[in-house]
RNA sequence: GCUCGGGUGGCGGAAUUGGUAUACGCGUUCGACUUAAAAUCGAAUCUCGUAAGGGGUAUGGGUUCGACUCCCAUCCCGAGCACCA
C-alpha cells in the first residue's frame, strides 16, 4: 500500500486544476449562477494569516458544493493593496510601494494556491493597478457630478504621528486606529462623500437582505436612526421688558431636536453645545460673557477625547441675561452651555427634561434645577414621589413611556400618542436624525488613488475629463507626507501643474488621494468583468452575475453569499452598500443591494487566547503547517476547531486529529482499489456477514449525506466533519462497504479536503475530477431506522432502555415498557399517575 | 452605562432547539504489536461510591412530567457603541 504523501498529491492536483481551468467561471452558461465572495486580502508583508484560511476555506467549501450541485460558480480573488502599512514600509526602506506590493502579492498568491482554493485566478484584480483604479476615479467623478462629493472646511481628526486625516470611523477611543496616537482636531479642507444622504435607505433596506442579525444590529446602531421632532424655543433677554408677548422675544430662536416631544412640559431648561452658533450672536445680551467664553475655550481645547470620557462629571455655565420660553407652558426657563451636548448631532441644542433623561437629571441635580415629571410609567403619582427625589429609582420610575401628567390638556394621554399632538400644538416639525456622519474622503498620502480633479483659479474645481483617466500616481523620491499636512504629491511640480481642462489656463492638480476603503467599495463588481476597458463592467455581465431581484426568488439579488469579519461591518460593508446604491440610482447596477447574504467568521487567536501579533511572537505560519501536515489537514483542522462564527484559540497539537482521519480515509481507499465492487477489510472474509454490513454502511451513508449537506449550509463545519469522522470509524467496525457508497462519502469530504479526495477518486478509475461530479442526495427511506432505542424514565430519571420498532404506536410502546423487567420492579410500590411518550425518543412514567 | 454574544470534562467543543448531558477531536492511563522506540490497533477517561445509587452544564430562584436549552435575579468573560437628546 502506498503511503499518503500529501506533498506529492497536493502539488500534482493544484497543477492539473490550474492547467484544466476547472474553477473558471463562465460568463455565458445555461447553469444557474452562484457568486460567492470573501473579503479580498490586504497583502501585508507578514504573509498570510491563519485567519485568512478560515474564511477562505469556508467559502471554498460552499463554492465547491455549489459546483457539484450544478451551479456556474464565481469565486474570485484579488488584492486590496493601497494603504498605510505599505507606504510606511516604503518610507522606512525607500523601496517603491509598487515593488513592495508585487512582492507581497506574489507571496500571498503562492500561499493561497498551496491551500487549493478553487478561485478563478483568471479574474485576479489589484486595486493599485491603474487599469483598476481608473474606474475607482471614474466612480468618484460620478459622485462629484451628482453633488455627493464636496469639499468642506472642517475640523478633522488629525493624527500627528501618521500626519493624516482620519474618518470618524477610523478613530478608536480618541486614538488613531492604526498607530494609537491621540487624535487632534485640525481645520482642513477635505473631500467628503455624502453618505448621510443614503442613511435612511441604508437603514431601511437592511430589512431586505439576509445578513446575520448581529451584523444588521451593528449597522443599525452605527447609522443611528431616531425619530423625533424639531421644536423651536424663543429666547428672551431677561428680565423681560413687559411689552407683551412679542416684545418678550429677543428675536433669536433655538431649534432643538428631541426624540421625546411628549415630555415637553417637563423641559425645565435649555442646553446649547459650546460650538452652537447662537452663542456668538447673543454675545451682547449675555451678562456673564467672560465666564461663558472661558468655558467654550476650555471645552474646545479638551477636544472630543476628554469630553467623551466616561467618569467625567458634567459641567456647564448658565447664560445670564438670557431666558428661553418653553413653547408648551410659556414659562421662562434658564439657558445653559454645556459640553455634554454635542454640536454635530441633532441641532446642537437640547431641551433638558431632567425627570426623564439620566444625563439631564445628573446635570439638574448638580446645578439645582427644577425637575418636573410628566410621564407616568406605572403605579400612582404618590408612589412615585414617595421615593427619594434624587435617587436613580426615582428617575427610573418616570423614564419610561406611559400616561402623561403635569402636561395641561394632554394629561392622561399615552406618551406615544401625545408625541405627535404636542409637536402639532407648538408648531414643531417631525424629524428623523442620524448618528451617521459624512465620510471624510481625502488622505494627505502617496499610496492611494489620486483624486481626479484640477483646481483652476478661474474655473474653480474642474473634474478631469473621463477620457483622461486614469490619473496615474507619479513617481516620487520621498513618500513622507509634508509637515504642512499636504500629500507628498504636492512636491512633484511637473505633475501638479497642468492646463485647466476647461479654460486651458494654468491650473493645479488635486494632491489628496483616496482612502483605502475606496477601492474595496466596488471590487466585487470588477470581478464580474475584470478586463473591460470601456466600462467598470458590462451591463450584460452585471445582469448575469448579480441577477435581478425577481430572478433570485424574492431576495435582493447581488453577490449570493459574502463572508467576512465583524470588524468590517460598519466601515467597508456600509461604504460598499452606499456606493452600490449610488450606482443603482445611476442605473449602472441592476440591484439595490450589493450582497444578498452576509455571514461572519470568528477570529483565530493564539493558543493563550490573545491576538496573534509579531510583537508577541505567537504568529502561526501557514507555510510550515502545509509542509508538515498538508493543506487538506490544515483546511480540515480550521473548519473543525470550533463554531465558525466564534473566536477560537489555535492549537498545533490538535492538528494531528484531522490528519489521522485523512490517513484512515486513505487506508480504506487503498484496500478498496483492489476490489472493483466492494471493500472487505482484513479480518472478515466476506459472505453473508459482509453483505449485511453493506446495508448498514449504506444506511449510515445516507444519514451522513443529510447531516453534512445541512451543516454546510448552516456553516456548522465542525459538526459536519465530526459526522464524517463517525462514518469512517463505523465503517471500520462494519469492516465492509460497497465501492459506490465509499465514493459518495468521498464526494462529501471533497469540499473540505480537495486534494486527497481527488487523488483517491482518480485511483478508483475516474477520468473526470471529483469536484465536477454530482453532489450526493440522500434517500429518505434509508434514513429511517427500523429499530429505535428509546429511554424509559420514571419521574424524569432514566431507569431503562429498550428497542422498539420504528412504526410502533404509543400504546404498543407503553405496554412494552410497563412489562419491562427493570421498570416493573420500580413500579411495584407506586401508582402510575401519568405516562408521557415522546415519539422515538423516550417514555416518562410519572408516579 | 447601553446593545449583542458567551460561560458545559484536563483542553477545543457536541446536544436533533424542551426529551439519555459531555458526540467528534486533542491529551492522559492501561493493553497488543516491537529487542526497543515511533507509528498503528484495542480498552478506559465528569464526579462521589466496592456496589446499589447519588451529584453535576457560572450562581440563586421559578415554570414543566422533564431545563445546558424557557422566565426572573446575580456574577464573570468577549465584541461593538458611547454624554446620540
Amino acid at each position: 500500500m502506498k503511503a499518503y504523501d500529501h506533498k506529492k498529491i497536493e502539488k500534482k492536483w493544484q497543477n492539473i486544476w490550474d492547467k484544466k481551468g476547472i474553477y473558471k467561471a463562465s460568463d455565458s452558461s445555461k447553469k444557474p449562477k452562484y457568486y460567492s465572495l470573501i473579503e479580498f486580502p490586504y497583502p501585508s508583508g507578514a504573509g498570510m494569516h491563519v485567519g485568512h484560511i478560515r474564511s477562505n476555506t469556508a467559502m471554498d467549501i460552499i463554492s465547491r458544493k455549489r459546483r457539484m450541485e450544478g451551479y456556474n460558480v464565481l469565486y474570485p480573488i484579488g488584492w486590496d493593496a493601497f494603504g498605510l502599512p505599505t507606504e510606511n514600509y516604503a518610507i522606512k526602506t525607500g523601496i517603491h510601494p509598487i515593488k513592495v506590493t508585487k512582492d507581497n502579492t506574489d507571496t500571498f498568491r503562492r500561499q493561497l494556491k498551496a491551500l487549493g482554493f478553487s478561485f478563478d485566478w483568471s479574474r485576479e484584480i489589484n486595486t493599485t493597478d491603474p487599469k483598476y483604479y481608473k474606474w475607482t476615479q471614474w466612480i468618484f467623478l460620478q459622485f462629484l457630478k451628482k453633488g455627493l462629493a464636496y469639499k468642506a472646511k472642517m475640523n478633522i481628526n488629525w493624527c500627528p504621528k501618521d500626519k493624516i486625516g482620519l474618518a470618524n470611523e477610523e478613530v478608536v477611543d480618541g486614538c488613531c486606529e492604526r498607530c494609537g496616537t491621540a487624535v487632534e482636531k485640525r481645520e482642513k479642507e477635505q473631500w467628503m462623500l455624502a453618505i448621510t444622504k443614503y442613511a435612511d435607505r441604508l437603514d431601511k433596506d437592511l430589512d431586505t437582505v439576509d445578513y446575520l442579525s448581529k451584523i444588521k444590529i451593528q449597522q443599525r446602531n452605527w447609522i443611528g436612526r431616531s425619530e423625533g421632532a424639531e421644536i423651536e424655543f424663543h429666547l428672551t433677554p431677561s428680565p423681560s421688558p413687559l411689552q407683551g408677548e412679542g416684545g418678550r422675544r429677543s428675536g433669536e430662536v433655538v431649534k432643538v431636536f428631541t426624540t421625546r416631544p411628549d415630555t415637553l412640559y417637563g423641559a425645565t431648561y435649555l442646553v446649547l453645545a459650546p460650538e452652537h452658533p447662537s452663542l456668538v450672536k447673543l454675545k451682547s445680551k449675555i451678562t456673564n460673557w467672560g465666564k461663558v467664553t472661558q468655558y467654550i475655550l476650555d471645552s474646545k481645547a479638551k477636544g472630543g477625547i476628554e469630553r467623551t470620557k466616561d467618569e467625567k462629571e458634567k459641567t456647564g455655565v448658565e447664560l445670564e441675561g438670557i431666558k428661553a420660553i418653553n413653547p408648551a407652558t410659556s414659562e421662562e426657563i434658564s439657558v445653559w452651555v454645556a459640553d455634554y451636548v454635542l454640536s454635530n448631532y441633532g441641532t446642537g441644542a437640547i431641551m433638558a427634561v431632567p425627570a426623564h433623561d439620566e444625563r439631564d437629571f445628573e446635570f439638574a441635580k448638580k446645578y439645582d434645577l427644577k425637575i418636573v415629571p410628566v410621564v407616568l410609567s406605572g403605579g400612582s403619582v404618590q408612589e412615585g414621589w414617595s421615593l427619594d427625589n434624587y435617587s436613580n429609582e426615582w428617575n427610573a420610575q418616570y423614564s419610561n413611556f406611559g400616561k402623561l401628567i403635569n402636561s395641561g390638556r394632554f394629561d392622561g394621554l399615552e406618551s406615544e400618542i401625545a408625541k405627535k399632538k404636542i409637536v402639532d400644538f407648538v408648531g414643531g416639525k417631525e424629524k428623523v436624525s442620524f448618528k451617521l456622519r459624512d465620510w471624510v474622503f481625502s488622505r494627505q498620502r502617496y499610496w492611494g488613488e489620486p483624486i481626479p480633479v484640477v483646481h483652476c483659479g478661474k474655473c474653480g474645481v474642474v473634474p478631469v475629463p473621463e477620457k483622461d483617466l486614469p490619473v496615474v500616481l507619479p513617481k516620487v523620491k520621498n513618500y513622507q507626507p509634508t509637515d504642512s499636512g499636504e500629500s507628498p504629491l504636492a512636491n512633484i511640480t511637473k505633475w501638479v501643474n497642468v492646463k485647466c481642462p476647461k479654460c486651458k489656463g494654468l491650473a493645479k492638480r488635486e494632491t489628496d488621494t483616496m482612502p483605502n476603503w475606496a477601492g474595496s467599495s466596488w471590487y466585487y463588481l470588477r470581478y464580474i468583468d475584470p478586463k473591460n476597458k470601456k466600462e467598470f463592467a458590462s451591463q450584460k455581465n452585471l445582469k448575469y452575475w448579480l441577477g435581478s431581484p425577481k430572478q433570485s426568488g424574492g431576495g435582493t439579488g447581488g453577490v449570493d453569499w459574502y463572508n467576512g469579519g465583524m470588524e468590517h461591518t460598519t466601515l467597508h460593508l456600509l461604504y460598499s452598500r452606499f456606493w452600490h446604491k449610488f450606482l443603482y440610482d445611476l442605473k449602472l447596477v441592476p440591484t439595490s443591494e450589493p450582497y444578498e447574504k452576509r455571514t461572519s467568521h470568528g477570529m483565530i487567536l493564539a493558543s493563550q487566547g490573545e491576538k496573534m501579533s509579531k510583537s508577541k511572537g505567537n504568529v502561526v505560519n501557514p507555510d510550515d503547517i502545509v509542509k508538515t501536515y498538508g493543506a487538506d489537514t490544515l483546511r480540515l483542522y480550521e473548519m473543525f476547531m470550533g463554531p465558525f462564527d466564534q473566536s477560537v484559540s489555535w492549537s498545533t497539537d490538535s492538528l494531528i486529529g484531522p490528519r489521522r482521519f485523512l490517513e484512515k480515509v486513505w487506508k480504506i481507499a487503498s484496500q478498496l482499489e483492489q476490489n472493483s465492487a466492494h471493500l472487505t477489510l482484513p479480518g472478515v472474509p466476506g459472505g453473508t456477514y459482509a453483505t449485511q454490513n453493506f446495508a448498514l454502511a449504506t444506511a449510515l451513508l445516507h444519514k451522513t449525506i443529510k447531516k453534512v449537506t445541512d451543516d454546510i449550509e448552516g456553516m456548522k463545519f465542525n459538526t459536519a466533519i465530526s459526522t464524517l469522522m463517525i462514518f469512517v470509524n463505523e465503517i471500520g467496525k462494519f469492516e465492509s462497504i460497497q465501492k459506490e457508497d465509499y465514493e459518495n462519502f468521498l464526494k462529501l469530504l471533497s469540499p473540505f479536503a480537495p486534494h486527497i479526495t481527488e487523488e483517491i477518486w482518480s485511483n478508483l478509475g475516474h477520468k473526470n475530477s471529483i469536484h465536477l461530479s454530482v453532489w450526493p442526495e440522500y434517500n429518505e427511506a434509508l434514513i429511517k431506522d427500523k429499530e429505535i432505542k428509546i429511554v424509559i424514565q420514571i419521574n424524569g430519571k432514566v431507569r431503562a432502555e429498550m428497542m422498539i420498532n420504528g412504526d410502533d404506536g404509543e400504546d404498543e410502546v407503553k405496554g412494552q415498557a410497563l412489562s419491562n423487567e427493570i421498570i416493573s420492579k420500580y413500579l411495584k410500590d407506586f401508582e402510575v399517575k401519568k405516562v408521557i411518550y415522546v415519539k422515538n425518543r423516550l417514555l416518562n412514567i410519572v408516579v
